[in-house]
DNA sequence: GTACATGCAAAATTTTTGCATGGGG
DNA sequence: CCCCATGCAAAAATTTTGCATGTAC
C-alpha cells in the first residue's frame, strides 16, 4: 500500500464524514470544512474521498464517475458492476431480500423495490489488472 | 399521464436498449441508434431515457443527476435513497440477502460484498409533492 | 392546427487534472 | 530534503436546457 501522509486536510475531512449522520455529498464536505479549512480546495475534498474510499475508511454510495445505464429489463433484478470499468452484468443465479415488515412503517418513507448490486471485478478487468478486490467474501454468505 | 407522442427516436430507443444485452450508457446508446438515426442529438437521447424511465419501460441502473455520496460508516448496511432529492438515510429494522452458493462461481466475477438500496420518496418529498410512487409495496415482501 | 418532440448549441453540474508551491516524515 | 499533498485554475465528463423548427395526432 502507497504511504499516505498524514494531513490536516484528511483528518478534518474524515473526522466530518464521521460527524455528520447523514451521508454527505463532496460539495456539502467541501462547504462544511471551509469553516475549519477556510483555503482548502475543492480538488482536494475530491482527492481525499477518493483516498478514503481506497484505504476503506470511508465508503462511496453510488457510482462516482460512471455513467448512468439503463436496462430494458424492468423486472428487478440483481446486478453485478465492476469497480474498474463499471460494467454492469445481470446476476445469475438465485438470491432473495427478505424486508422485514417494521422497515417501512418507522421510516416515513415511502419506499419502492430494493436494488441489489454486488460490486466486484469484472472478468476481463480481473485478468488485465490481477487485482484482487478487498472485501471479496465467500458466496452463500448472508449479510445483514 | 402525460400524453406521448410515439416517435421515431423513442422507438428506436427502446428497441435499442432491448436487443442489447449490455446494460448500455446514455453515450453508447447515442452511438449505436445513430446507425439508424444519424441526426439524433444527445439531448434527445437524454430526454427520451427520462420518459422512458418515467414510463416504466427502462430502468436506469445508478443515479443520475445526483452527486455522489459518502459513507463514515464502512461497514455495509442497506440504504434509502430519495428518487425526488437524492437524500439518502441509513435503513433501520432487520433485513437480510441470501446470496445463494452458485451465484459467483458461473459468473467469473470476483465478489465484494452487496449493496442494497431501497428506492422511495423521503417524508420531505412526500409531503411536498403529494406523489404515491408506482412500484410501492408492501412490507415484508420478499423479491427474487 | 396545436402542442409535444426534435436538432443543435450553449450551459450547468459534477469530477478530474496540470502545475507550481508547501509541508509531513 | 524528498516527494506526496495542496491550492488554484483549467479542462474533462456527464447531463440538462433554451430556442426555433418539425411532426404526430
Amino acid at each position: 500500500m502507497k504511504t499516505r501522509r498524514n494531513t490536516i486536510q484528511r483528518r478534518v475531512l474524515l473526522e466530518e464524514i464521521r460527524k455528520s449522520r447523514r451521508h454527505l455529498t463532496a460539495a456539502e464536505l467541501y462547504e462544511t470544512v471551509r469553516d475549519r479549512l477556510p483555503r482548502i480546495s475543492l480538488g482536494t475534498v475530491y482527492r481525499n474521498l477518493e483516498i478514503l474510499t481506497e484505504s476503506g475508511e470511508v465508503s462511496r454510495l453510488g457510482v462516482a464517475g460512471h455513467e448512468t445505464r439503463f436496462d430494458g429489463v424492468t423486472e428487478r433484478h440483481p446486478h453485478y458492476r465492476c469497480r474498474v470499468c463499471g460494467r454492469i452484468d445481470d446476476a445469475e443465479g438465485t438470491f432473495s431480500v427478505q424486508i422485514e415488515a417494521d422497515i417501512a412503517a418507522a421510516s416515513g418513507w415511502e419506499l419502492g423495490a430494493p436494488s441489489v448490486e454486488f460490486e466486484g471485478v469484472c472478468p476481463a478487468c480481473r485478468a488485465s489488472t490481477g487485482a484482487r478486490p478487498e472485501g471479496t467474501r465467500p458466496p452463500g454468505d448472508t449479510v445483514h
